[in-house]
RNA sequence: CGGGGCGUGGCGCAGCCUGGUAGCGCGACGGUUUUGGGAACCGUAGGUCGCAGGUUCGAAUCCUGUCGCCCCGACCA
């Protein structure tokens, strides 16, 4: 490509408010410019990104034995009723009407019209295993959305559906998968980790996220370092270790009210009676499914919302209005306790045997001091609700979790029979009878990709792409145009990898050395190659790495052969 | 949905508090000189100050409403 000709508006400076640096690089690079919220343009250096991740998803999907197929964007409400989704999905769903009033909605993921497809003409169980992919544009009317690319409304998404006949060939399809989604994320050059996650409302049960690490990322995960066990902190499991103080009848104390005005926070209680954290009840009510559920843990922990929605077997979690709580409880917010609760209560492990404890009174700005855990409440039952933090111990082994944060580039999920069952979709088996197909589904940010692609790989003056991500693997840079020596030079090298398939840009802009180094740099095309005046004099052109500091100079005749070493 | 902020030539911003000629830098176009890390000079073009009302002799500036965008939080396959 020649850049005199390229579309590529790079910029010198952006909004003062862009700060995450894939979306700052991104508008400066001129890949892509804003259209309206949290949707985009992608300009040719981005869709040719978009495009290298696409092949490499594509080859591996391929490999894996999915076959591409492309599904619309509009879908008929019909589908969606079927599943269920179209009354429980929410404002994220953007609905709109047909000219005949017919209600469409544009896909946000596509599980009910691949299952559509499938069930009108899959019958037998000789079809299966099976595995369709898409690569397609996606929208979700997303509350907030940010950081360009990172988290936009319309977005590319890879997403493959997987059929199979039943639960040991549907976890065969998902391991096939997984595989497929390393080999993807370590093509791609970043450096990330499967974590298992929640499968959230899509629902299903096992469920993995691959989370590319970057300290912008969106997501909490935790590692243990021990036995390597990583989870979302939605998901990760805490261990109980028992080093709780026992319920000890000496240790025991008379319950007390206490007027306790103006302490609605852990940390406020724990000020005006002059107690840790760890002695103070924190008292936390959800709406599960409409009806009100208390959750307690120790003061200094928090509550995960994910757990209690799945002790409680609930579709929907959300917390409590304080006007909810009012009605639950009699108390406003910051006085609600566990003693004398008409609602459901779930404890976690770490309230077990505490003695001595602080706990709202449910009654305005009151307290009860002196509650013993085992004593004042006798029929708890003791669960995890923790949500895990740095330095918790795992779940697995009770070694100490580290804390990172994650950019989720895929998420592969087992479905079950959730979809199929709900819109028949089944299959003949050999026995004859009729069977819902058991599903996976599978899904692939292309476009974050390339967004946690720039988080990983950049410094101070642009972006370093990978190799198999590059728009282009080579930057010719002639700098003295009207030197015909530097052109003629310049043109060979150019023409020369064009012939061996080469990406390359030329900038034969006739510009000043530090605009082309500057834009050199921002694009981020991994190798350099300056040719000039000065060079050419000792037969050499300069060889510069994107990811390296040192320049050097290289006999004409070997930078062909150089090249094609880091191709 | 709660909190905060911003809409002024293509881009980045000042001006608004205290109403009275719309300004700066970059970019674009023409020219001269330049050419190894975002050049200098001369000249030119380009703005219904987001939109709609209101107050006023007069509104970018004050008031009301509205739309859009950004950030934090909550939310989120």
């Amino acid at each position: 490509m020649r850049q005199s000709r390229l579309f590529a508006p790079t910029l010198k400076k952006v909004s003062n408010d862009i700060e995450v640096v894939s979306h700052k690089y991104m508008l400066r690079a001129g890949m892509i410019r804003q259209v309206a919220a949290g949707i985009y343009n992608l300009l040719p250096v981005g869709w040719k990104v978009v495009q290298r991740i696409e092949a490499i998803v594509r080859e591996e999907m391929n490999r894996a034995g999915a076959q591409e197929v492309l599904m619309p964007a509009v879908q008929p409400a019909e589908l969606w009723q079927q599943s269920g989704r179209w009354d429980f999905y929410g404002p994220e769903l953007l609905r709109f009407q047909d000219r005949k009033n017919g209600d469409f909605c544009l896909g946000p993921t596509h599980e009910e019209v691949v299952v559509d497809m499938v069930r009108r003409d899959v019958r037998s169980y000789r079809a299966l295993p099976m595995n369709l992919y898409q690569i397609q544009t996606k929208f979700r009317d997303e509350i907030r959305p940010r950081a360009g690319l990172m988290r936009g409304r319309e977005f590319i998404m890879k997403d493959a559906y997987s059929f199979d006949v039943d639960r040991a060939a549907a976890e065969e399809s998902y391991k096939q998968m997984f595989a497929a989604y390393e080999r993807i994320f370590e093509r791609c050059g970043l450096d990330f980790r499967p974590v298992e996650a929640d499968s959230g409302a899509i629902g299903g049960s096992l469920s993995h996220e691959f989370q590319v690490l970057a300290d912008t990322g969106e997501d909490a995960i935790v590692s243990c370092p021990d036995c390597g066990y990583t989870a979302n902190v939605e998901k990760a499991g805490v261990h109980h270790r028992h080093d709780a103080p026992t319920g000890d009848a000496a240790n025991e104390t008379e319950q007390t009210l206490v007027d306790t005005p103006l302490t609605r926070t852990i940390e406020k209680v724990s000020a005006f009676f002059s107690v840790p954290p760890t002695q103070i009840v924190k008292t936390v009510l959800f709406i599960a499914d409409d009806v009100p559920v208390a959750a307690i843990i120790r003061g200094d922990l928090n509550v995960n919302e994910v757990k209690v929605k799945k002790i409680v077997g609930a579709e929907e979690i959300r917390a409590a209005t304080p006007a909810e709580m009012i009605e639950a409880t009699g108390a406003p917010p910051g006085s609600i306790g566990p003693l004398g609760l008409t609602c459901r209560v779930v404890a976690d492990h770490s309230l077990s045997g505490l003695p001595n404890v602080i706990v709202g009174a449910n009654k305005k700005d009151h307290h009860i001091t002196g509650v013993s855990v085992p004593r004042d409440l006798p029929d708890l039952e003791f669960v995890d609700l923790r949500m895990a933090a740095d330095g918790d111990p795992c779940g697995r082994c009770g070694g100490s979790f580290g804390f990172f944060r994650g950019i989720e580039v895929g998420h592969v999920f087992y479905l079950g029979t959730k979809y199929s069952e709900a819109m028949k979709c089944t299959y003949l088996g050999v026995d004859g009878e009729e069977h819902a197909m058991e599903m996976g589904c599978y899904g692939i940010g292309i476009t974050r990709i390339m967004a946690a692609a720039i988080e990983q790989h950049h410094d101070d003056y642009g972006i370093m792409w990978p190799m198999a991500l590059a728009p282009w693997q080579v930057h010719i840079v002639p700098l003295q145009l009207d030197d015909e020596a530097v052109v003629n030079e310049a043109e060979r090298i150019y023409t020369a990898l064009q012939e061996r398939g080469v990406d390359v840009l030329i900038d034969d802009r006739d510009g000043r050395p530090g605009v082309k180094f500057k834009d050199s740099d921002l694009i981020g095309a991994p190798i350099r190659v300056t040719i000039s005046t000065k060079s050419l004099a000792e037969g050499c052109v300069e060889w510069k790495l994107r990811r390296e500091k040192d320049r050097e100079m290289v006999p004409v005749a070997d930078v062909l052969a150089k090249i094609a070493e880091l191709i």
